[in-house]
DNA sequence: AACGCGACCTGCGAGC
DNA sequence: TGCTCGCAGGTCGCGT
């Protein structure tokens, strides 16, 4: 469910809640909502019991806080300027995640999974609930490993030379500062398979799941059966921009909602819905066209498994691949 | 290397 | 009222 934008603005609700506290408790009510803990529920609680949480850091979908293990004298930086921090609290969200900030008086949410306690702060909520209704995503404790390109590990308040291991297969996403346009368009003329199969794969651009890469492509004016050893570099720009730009709108309107399975921290919806051009759009008129007097219906076609929203005339299908 | 598919889950609305 | 079906923001791992 949630992409880049969700994430995202669950990463700053959580990072101004976090940051700096320590883990007093830890109640698993479902284990198979750690199931990616290869060790358990013993060791997993034993490993957040007594650490801190440093900071709340993203690449693409993967959310994860670097932990300073109790004992370490000066949670954050060491003396040497080397990161005394070493693992970290992974969460994915999956399709139904959430992450909330609640106080202890708040009844259990119907799908709790695991409970967090923090230590107390004046004014700050003190336990941090993943609920989960599917139980696609999960919590589990990853190591921190340095990352390929030296650069940041992810996006956070004070970014870390490091990245979750579990996260390090994926690739930069868009609203990385580091992302690279010339990486990612090499990969995607690497690939003999169709653009939104390229999008949707997190190892060549990260954070894009079906709403964003439909609206992507809508912007861009682009199929999602273009092949992509034929993409050119300047369709390839206006893609990646439009990606860009659709995120960062969602981001500002706190984050694409249909339902309350999607809300940042507090509990509260987003509402770039209603500013989807395409997804979930099938049967009514292509904005785009209908601006300049044509008429345009737009449709829902099967891909992956799963839906895809084009208009016809706009985003023409192409032949063999090409235009 | 790329693909198609199943697995992992719960809940909702539509249609009968 | 209930039943079944199809559908939903994601990822992983298998066989081909």
């Amino acid at each position: 469910m949630p992409e880049l934008p969700e994430v995202e603005v669950v990463r700053r609700g959580l990072a101004r809640w976090v940051r700096g506290r320590t883990i007093t408790g830890v109640e698993v009510l479902d284990p198979r909502s750690i199931r990616r803990h290869a060790l358990g529920t013993e060791d997993f609680i034993g490993n957040l019991e007594h650490a801190t949480v440093l900071d709340v850091v993203r690449r693409g979908k993967f959310l994860w806080m670097p932990l300073a293990m109790s004992g370490s004298p000066d949670p954050g930086l060491g003396t040497d300027g080397e990161n005394l921090s070493k693992v970290a609290l992974m969460a994915h969200l999956g399709m139904s995640g959430q992450l909330l900030m609640q106080d202890p008086g708040v009844a259990d949410e119907k799908h709790l999974k695991v409970r967090i306690r923090l230590s107390p702060v004046a004014d700050m909520p003190q336990q941090l609930r993943f609920v989960d209704q599917r139980i696609f995503g999960g919590l589990f404790v990853t190591s921190l490993v340095p990352t390929v390109d030296g650069g940041p590990g992810g996006l956070g308040e004070t970014p870390l030379p490091e990245i979750a291991e579990e996260a390090s297969h994926i690739a930069r996403d868009p609203l990385d500062p580091f992302f690279s346009f010339d990486a990612f368009y090499r990969k995607v003329k690497g690939r003999k398979t169709g653009l939104k199969r390229a999008l949707l794969d997190q190892s060549v651009i990260s954070g894009i799941g079906n709403i964003y890469a439909d609206e992507a492509l809508w912007r861009a004016r682009l199929h999602y059966a273009k092949a992509t050893d034929t993409l050119r570099r300047a369709d390839a720009e206006r893609l990646v921009e439009a990606a860009k730009d659709v995120m960062n709108a969602a981001l500002d309107a706190g984050g694409t909602s249909f339902d309350s399975l999607y809300v940042n921290v507090n509990g509260d919806s987003g509402y770039f819905a209603r500013s989807l051009n395409a997804y979930g759009r099938a049967g009514e008129p292509c904005g785009r066209c209908e601006s300049i007097g044509l008429r345009s219906i737009m449709k829902r076609e099967q891909f992956m498994n799963r839906s895809s929203y084009t208009c016809p005339v706009c985003q023409p299908r192409p032949r063999n691949g090409r235009w």
